[in-house]
DNA sequence: CGCATTTGACCAGCGC
DNA sequence: GCGCTGGTCAAATGCG
């Protein structure tokens, strides 16, 4: 879809290509504020929730953080998981219906909007016309992975799955099981190169993560979760051996340059050269260590 | 029986 | 205005 308000990520793979710029937009900010944009629960550790990175979408407006996902661009210098096979693209956007912070994603299920333009003809149509003039902030993953479906902590329920022009693969279209979450996400297989799985995010999370229900929980006992597959997304796990897959994807896909296209480009804030994986684990990839030691 | 998935239809936005 | 495309809905179906 063409979108005026988010042509960023209109297509992922224009968006990815986009993101891959060396002076993108995307890395001005280290993907953790990003992710924490997005309500990913990024802790700096279990024992250091006073200083989690949470805030909950789910609450009212007024509760909501909007100034992180319009205009902060923290000045932490780690750069997210660039260096990574899964590399994030992130728009921070992008409410069409007006400029008022207020208007986040809690809003696109206020029952209170009544100023559609048109007259509401059926609910349906009401509630179509209020989800669709919400355009929530969206995050990109692309990732090297012989499923679709990435687990990521989050329970997903599948409501939609349409081909999509350009690309022999259908995109499926996914909504949270949690109620109160409106958090979706696109998955799609690049047409480019169809071992790499293009996972969109819109929306943020206003629950913990539930671990993965259908697919095994992952656990810090079970380290064959990590290296036979490689179908788990970087974003809100806690679990050390996530970040590991993590650097398990990037080695897989040093074989796939255009995989990494600016992973190596380091001079700017979303440098990571300096971090030695062997001592950051790929935690050094998505949480800043100033989050780690406060 | 409850929940998830599938799939065709519908709708809105955009470009021509 | 029309056609194309992306996104969503919701009934039907499948599965545990």
């Amino acid at each position: 879809m063409t979108d005026p308000e988010d042509p960023d990520l209109s297509n992922e793979d224009s968006a990815w290509r986009q993101l891959t710029a060396p002076d993108s937009v995307f890395f001005n900010r280290d993907t953790s504020s990003i992710l924490s944009d997005f309500g990913w629960n990024l802790h700096a550790s279990s024992s250091d929730n006073h200083h989690n990175l949470r805030f909950d979408p789910c609450l009212p407006p007024t509760s909501t953080v909007p100034s992180s996902v319009t205009t902060t661009a923290t000045p932490d210098p780690i750069p997210a998981s660039s260096h990574s096979s899964t590399v994030a693209a992130a728009t921070a956007s992008v409410v069409s219906t007006s400029n008022n912070p207020s208007a986040t994603s809690s809003s696109s299920e206020d029952p209170t909007d009544n100023s559609t333009p048109k007259t509401p003809e059926t609910p349906k149509k009401e509630k179509k016309q209020a989800q669709k003039r919400i355009r929530q902030p969206r995050f990109a993953f692309m990732t090297k992975s012989d499923v679709d479906n990435l687990e990521d902590g989050y329970r997903w329920r599948k409501y939609g799955q349409k081909a999509v022009k350009n690309s022999p693969f259908p995109r499926s279209y996914y909504r949270c099981t949690n109620s109160r979450c409106t958090v979706k996400k696109r998955v799609e297989r690049s047409s480019e190169d169809p071992s790499i799985v293009i996972t969109t995010y819109e929306g943020q999370h206003c629950h913990q993560t539930i671990g993965f229900p259908r697919g095994g929980i992952l656990t810090a006992h079970d380290p064959h979760n990590l290296t036979s597959h490689h179908h788990h997304l970087p974003l809100p796990l806690p679990n050390p051996y996530y970040y590991q897959d993590l650097h398990q994807l990037h080695r897989d896909s040093i074989s796939s340059p255009r995989l990494l296209p600016q992973s190596t480009t380091e001079d700017g804030p979303a440098a990571v050269s300096s971090i030695n994986p062997s001592e950051e684990g790929l935690l050094g990839d998505i949480v800043p260590q100033t989050m780690r030691n406060p």
